[in-house]
DNA sequence: ATCACATGCGACAACGTTGTCATACGGGGC
DNA sequence: GCCCCGTATGACAACGTTGTCGCATGTGAT
C-alpha cells in the first residue's frame, strides 16, 4: 500500500480510501491510485483491515461438522454456503468425526481466527465450554443435535416423531420381528432415534426384542456385517430399520448379499442420493436437510446482525417416505 | 493480552512469550501468566499475529471445487482436510457450480484473506490471471483439470483412456447402437470422454452416431429427460455410456422409468456410493478420489513448505469396475 | 473584499501482536 | 573483589491498515 501511495504520488490514506471505495476522492486521484494498484498487482490485506477496524467483522463463518463427505454434513454445508456467498462471508469447513477432543481443538483453532459465527453439529455430549463465548456475544447455531448445557439457537429433526413414524408403518404391514440398527447410542439422536422406536412400538402394544438391537455401529460395513449376523440366527427379523444412512446403506448390501431384498422390510432414517433407484426404492424417513441449512444460515446471519433476541430452537418433523421397501410384508 | 500483562504483573512481551510456548521464561511467571489468561478468558489473536510476523503463514488454504455437495468434490475436500488437520491448517471451501465469475471473485477474496495455498477445480477455461501469482509464490495446485495459460501443478485423470476403456468393454459386449450422454463440452473433462469415447469406438472400427449424442447436461433430472427422449426414437441404442455421476443417475432413473435397466447396458464415469447395489450394480469407470485427494494434499503442502521444483503433473488412470449394467448384451 | 463552509487530501495514532535489542541479576572463575 | 557470561525480562518499533482530525483550497453569499 505504501507503494501504491509513492507511485500514485499520495497519501497512504488516500488509497485506503480509494480501495475501500469510499466518498470524498477525485476521479482524477481515484483513477492514478487505480493505475497504480494494478501496475503493481496491490491486493488489500483483510486481515490487516480487520484488525484496525473495531468492528471485527472477518467475513468468515466456521462449519463443524459430522463428516464433509457425508451427504447429510455437505448438504448443509452447501445451503450455508448459499447463504454465506450472497453476503461475501467464507467458510471455514471442518470435520468432527463424533470426536469430542476434535470438536474442542477446532472450535479453539476457529475462534483465534475470530470468526464471525460457528455452525456445530455436535460431537461432544455437553457444550458448557462455550458459556462464555455465548455470553460474550459469539454468534452460534447447533444442528441437527440440541446444545447441552449452553444457551444457543439450534435447527433439529424431531427424530422420536420419526421413529415413531417408521416403528407405526413396519407394524402396520404386519411386522412384529423387527431389528433396529442404530450409532453410538452416545449421539443424541441415535438415542432419539432408539427411544421414539421403541415408543412406537409400544403404542401398538409391542416392544423391541432386545436381541434384536444392535447399536454402536460406526459405518456402513459394521452395519451390513451386524445384519448378516441377526439374519442367520434361528429366528430372524421380517423387518429392519435402520436409523442413519450409512446403516441403512448396510442394511442394503446385507440383504443384496443374502438374497433378502424383497423378503425382508427395511425402513431408514435419513433420505440420500439414489435411495429411490434401489431395487426396491429405499422407504425413509427424510429430513428436509435443504430447510435445515436455509433455518441454520437464517438464525447464524441473524444473530452477526446482531439479534439478541432469546435462543431460538426450531425442530423441523421429518416425514416417511414410501418407496417399496418398507411395505414388504412378512413372510 | 494487555490485561492479561497487567494482571499478571508482567510485560505484554512475556505474555507473547508464554502463549507461544517460547523458551526463557520461568515457571513462577508463567504460571502467573497462565492463570491471568484463563481467568480473562483471553484468546490469542491469529490475525495480528501472522501480521506482525513477517513469514505471513496465515494456516488456512482455500478450496474451490466444483460443488461441495457432489460426492466426487466432497470426497476430495475431505481428503485435503485429512492431510491439513495434521498440520493445524484450516480450510476455506467453496463452490464453483462451473461459473468462471465465480471462480474469480472467489480467488479474489481468498487472497485477499492471504491464504497458503490454494487448490482449484477451475470452472473458468484458462487461468492466466493467475500468472502473476505464481510466479509471486502462491502455492497452487490444479485438480480434476489441467490449468490453462498458467503453469502449475495439477492432479487429473486419464479421461481419454476411461472412456476408452468404456467404448471398448460395450463394444465387447457387442453393442454397435451406443449413446453418448455428456456434460458442458466447455469443461476440460466432458470434452476429453466424449472424444476418448469416440477413438475408444475408432479403435473397433465403428463410429459415434451424432444422432446419438448428447451434451450440455447439468443435472440427473436432465439426463434422465435425455435419455428417456433418445429411448423412445425408432431405432433406440443398445448401451449408453453416461459420461459423469449425475448424468449416470440420471440414465438410471431413465431405464428404470421405461422398464430397461435390465435390456440397455449402462457405463458410467465415476463411481459413488451406492452404485453397487443397484440392480444391476452399474459398471463405471472408477477415478480413486481418495488418491486423488491424498496427491493434490501432497503437492499442496510441499509447495507450501517451500518446494519450488518445476510443476508436477499427475495423471492418475481409472479403472473399469464391472458389476453388471455395463455387461448386458444386446436384445 | 470578507466570511462561512464544503471538498479533497494528508499526518498521525492505533488495532493486537512479536522481533530486536537492551538491561538487570546471579553465579562462577580468577 | 573483579570480570564475564548466561538467564529472565522489558521497552520499543513495526506488521498493513483505517479512524480522527486538521489543513489547504475553492465556492458562493454577503
Amino acid at each position: 500500500m505504501r507503494d501504491v501511495a509513492a507511485l500514485a504520488g499520495v497519501s497512504l490514506k488516500t488509497v485506503s480510501r480509494v480501495v475501500n471505495n469510499e466518498a470524498g476522492v477525485s476521479p482524477v486521484v481515484t483513477a492514478k491510485v487505480e493505475r497504480a494498484v494494478l501496475q503493481l498487482g496491490y491486493r488489500h490485506n483483510l486481515a490487516a483491515s480487520n484488525l484496525r477496524r473495531g468492528d471485527a467483522r472477518t467475513s468468515t463463518v466456521g462449519a463443524l461438522l459430522q463428516d464433509v463427505s457425508n451427504s447429510f454434513s455437505s448438504s448443509l454445508l452447501r445451503a450455508l454456503e448459499d447463504a454465506a456467498h450472497q453476503r461475501d462471508v467464507a467458510i471455514l469447513a471442518s470435520s468432527l468425526d463424533e470426536e469430542p477432543s476434535r470438536e474442542r481443538t477446532l472450535v479453539e483453532s476457529l475462534l483465534r481466527r475470530r470468526v464471525d459465527g460457528l455452525l456445530i453439529m455436535p460431537a461432544t455430549e455437553r457444550q458448557d465450554y462455550l458459556v462464555d463465548e455465548v455470553r460474550g456475544g459469539l454468534p452460534l447455531v447447533f444442528v441437527d443435535r440440541r446444545p447441552q448445557g449452553v444457551d444457543a439457537d439450534s435447527v433439529t429433526v424431531d427424530n422420536i416423531s420419526g421413529a415413531r413414524q417408521a416403528a407405526h408403518h413396519l407394524v402396520g404391514q404386519g411386522h412384529s420381528r423387527i431389528a433396529f440398527l442404530g450409532d453410538l447410542t452416545a449421539i443424541q439422536t441415535a438415542a432419539e432415534r432408539l427411544s421414539g422406536f421403541e415408543s412406537g412400538l409400544a403404542e401398538r402394544d409391542m416392544v423391541l426384542d432386545p436381541r434384536l438391537v444392535v447399536t454402536e455401529i460406526r459405518s456402513d460395513a459394521e452395519a451390513m456385517a451386524a445384519l448378516l449376523e441377526v439374519l442367520a440366527r434361528p429366528s430372524p427379523p421380517t423387518a429392519v430399520f435402520a436409523a442413519r444412512n450409512t446403516v441403512a446403506i448396510g442394511a442394503v448390501r446385507a440383504l443384496r448379499h443374502s438374497g433378502l431384498s424383497s423378503k425382508v422390510a427395511l425402513v431408514g432414517f435419513d433420505d440420500f442420493p439414489l435411495a429411490d433407484v434401489l431395487e426396491p426404492g429405499l422407504t425413509v424417513v427424510r429430513q428436509d436437510v435443504r430447510r435445515i441449512g436455509e433455518e441454520v444460515a437464517r438464525l447464524l446471519f441473524a444473530r452477526i446482525d446482531g439479534d439478541v433476541s432469546p435462543p431460538h430452537h426450531i425442530v423441523i418433523t421429518p416425514e416417511l417416505v414410501v418407496r417399496g421397501s418398507g411395505e414388504i410384508r412378512p413372510q
